[in-house]
DNA sequence: CGCAAAAATGACACCGATGTCATAAAATGC
DNA sequence: GCATTTTATGACATCGGTGTCATTTTTGCG
């Protein structure tokens, strides 16, 4: 591979005159410049940006970590999918200010970001960024003051500057508009009870009934995931709570699922029990996962979780703390729009349960 | 950040001295390898990989180029999904290897491919892979003799080493794994025709057949998907393309969906024509897309491509390749598992096709 | 035309590791 | 006990760039 020696004397000037051309930071005689592009062209020259971190002291490397890629170290399974627009949107932000992305993946292995991390400071990384595959709370491996880090889709008992999603404000904006279509009787079939986001979402449930005047009823919020990965499982769990809101003195007109994937189950299970969508009823989910929520015939209403978002958020947040700038010490809350598609039929104030609906044709499964 | 002089001169050893403690290369005393190690866990001193590369050449750096992370750049669809799992196991495989991942991602901008390329060349790669978002041929910018390349998941003219997917096997053992259970009559909505992979698998599909003895006919092969992104048009393009096939004098008992996804879509279509799933009709994916397939109800028979496997073989062939050994002149075909669940169920022989299935109960959409 | 300021270029040290070679200290053999 | 390996350690150059400062050439202007 050519060195900057090789061009400076193909090209019959000092190193540091070629050093020069490259990086413009001092003017050159044009002839002299040309001589030196030439060199450079016709040996293929590219600087080496080993050596150049040496003197300067920047890699021009962001370190990124995640368990998100797999969560399943051994099947095909992708449990972490929204993380992945995390991670591609940090990757063009970076590119787009001059930084290569370090990627390293814990296969769900917590124990390893200490190794990861201590690998990309072996790369004198800027920066690095920790991307969780859902919103929740991590434990990081200590690491020595004045390594640059921000979280993104998770947070820290350590104050690490962080990025989040507004769950709460983005099930609410969902509710509301359902309410706005004329529903009043909302069945929420939320994710599990043990992470984060449901709370808060079941928080904007609630603000959205509350700012309505509708009475929040606990009949009608059931956890209906799990996170264990048996789909059989799963599927009897959704099955049992459709069944018992279903079974209530008021159906609801409309159901809000944890998320599109539960959602896409739904579809299958309502329409076992004779439940057209959305004509019967209404359905909403989570995430706007657009494979599922595109895909799905009839399409999914659904919120978007600012994925993109936040990516572009923490990519921008690590480049201002590399820069020297401070870092917010609050979380850095982000939230997406309502996507309104096929699944959500408006109703008339008259109909308060799924019982009202005149056309309603229940068929056995 | 510590140096390895820092450490030198807080053990009052040389500078090479330390290098031994860490590299092992040569007998160190075990009072002087107390020392140092000591001050080394006392400063917190991390090597510099951009040193150690200038000397010794080697930059622990494998750079892989991707479109995969997103085609669709300004939304938040997801083109590329299997294709990350390719992504996650070159990683794994790599990190096991002592090597750092860098990611880039083309952002669906062929012509970005020499950048990132450059890009790397200036972090002085060990070697390069690139990734395509689905089986197809592409055209690579030239590139110096010596560059360790391996593409995965397409090809080019050039002979560049390559891992491709074994479409032609996979659907050939899946169309028999459905003679098998006794159907006969199959159906084939495939993906568009203008891409590789439709052709390979029809010829499968065909394998299948004629290994069966079953007469090919070209009425019920139809494909049902376009690369456009207007999910309505998909739609609508499935509809027809199924009530082609139902109207046909002898409609099929089981069909085999050119992906995953057409298939989620058809569950739909299929439901709202009174038709269910397997009662009525068997349907079958591809890809293994897990998400899709063991979250629809009933879950989705379907045949695996084989990404893990492939993304594992494309970074042992580049491993090879740095190592300096030969790289295989033939592309490498990988192929994987059918994988068996509910959308299937066995045809008595006499059913020939879906008019004799007794209990059909057909309903008006 | 002459001289100061600006532009263009080069010499040299240095970033932080490691390879080479030399040398000092300890172990071994007879 | 002395020569001879073997083991342990250090001095120094080097990888490929860039920062600093010095020097030469060009330009501008009274």
């Amino acid at each position: 591979m050519a060195t900057i020696y090789d061009v400076a004397k193909a090209a019959n000037v000092s190193p540091k005159t070629v050093s020069r051309v490259i990086n413009g930071d001092a003017p050159v005689g044009k002839k002299t410049r040309d001589k030196v592009e030439a060199a450079i062209a016709s040996l293929g020259y590219v600087p080496s940006l080993a050596a150049r971190t040496m003197r300067s002291n920047r890699s021009g490397l962001v370190g990124l970590i995640t368990g998100a890629i797999s969560l399943a170290p051994d099947s095909s399974e992708f449990g972490g999918l929204p993380d992945l627009i995390i991670v591609q949107r940090v990757q063009r932000v970076l590119e787009d200010n001059g930084m290569s992305l370090l990627i390293s993946d814990t296969g769900g292995k917590q124990e390893r970001v200490a190794d990861l991390m201590r690998t990309f400071t072996e790369h004198r990384v800027e920066g690095m960024l920790y991307v969780g595959d859902y919103h929740k709370r991590v434990d990081l491996p200590p690491f020595p003051d004045g390594t640059k880090l921000v979280l993104a889709n998770c947070y820290d008992d350590a104050g690490t500057p962080c990025v989040l999603p507004h769950d709460r404000l983005c099930q609410k904006m969902l509710v509301e508009a359902l309410i706005a279509k004329g529903h009043r009787r909302i069945a929420y079939l939320s994710l599990s009870n043990d992470i984060d986001a449901t709370r808060l979402r079941t928080e904007g449930y609630r603000d959205a009934l509350e700012a309505a005047g509708i009475a929040f009823d606990p009949d009608i919020v059931i956890p209906a995931d799990t996170r264990m990965s048996d789909p059989q499982a799963e599927v009897q769990l959704l099955w049992d709570a459709i069944e018992r809101i279903m079974a209530d003195d008021h159906p609801p007109t409309a159901i809000c699922f944890g998320n599109d994937r539960i959602a896409l189950r739904a579809y299958g299970i309502l329409r076992s029990r004779g439940l057209r969508v959305p004509d019967d009823i209404s359905v909403a989910g989570f995430d706007n996962h657009r494979l599922i929520a595109e895909t799905l015939y009839p399409q999914l209403t659904t919120v978007e979780l600012p994925y993109a978002a936040m990516g572009v958020r923490a990519a921008h947040m690590l480049l201002s703390l590399i820069k020297g700038e401070e870092a917010p010490s609050e979380p850095q809350l982000v939230s997406g729009p309502v996507c309104w598609r096929d699944s959500v039929l408006p109703r008339p104030a008259s109909v308060t349960n799924i019982n009202d609906i005149a056309s309603l044709g229940r068929k056995s499964s």
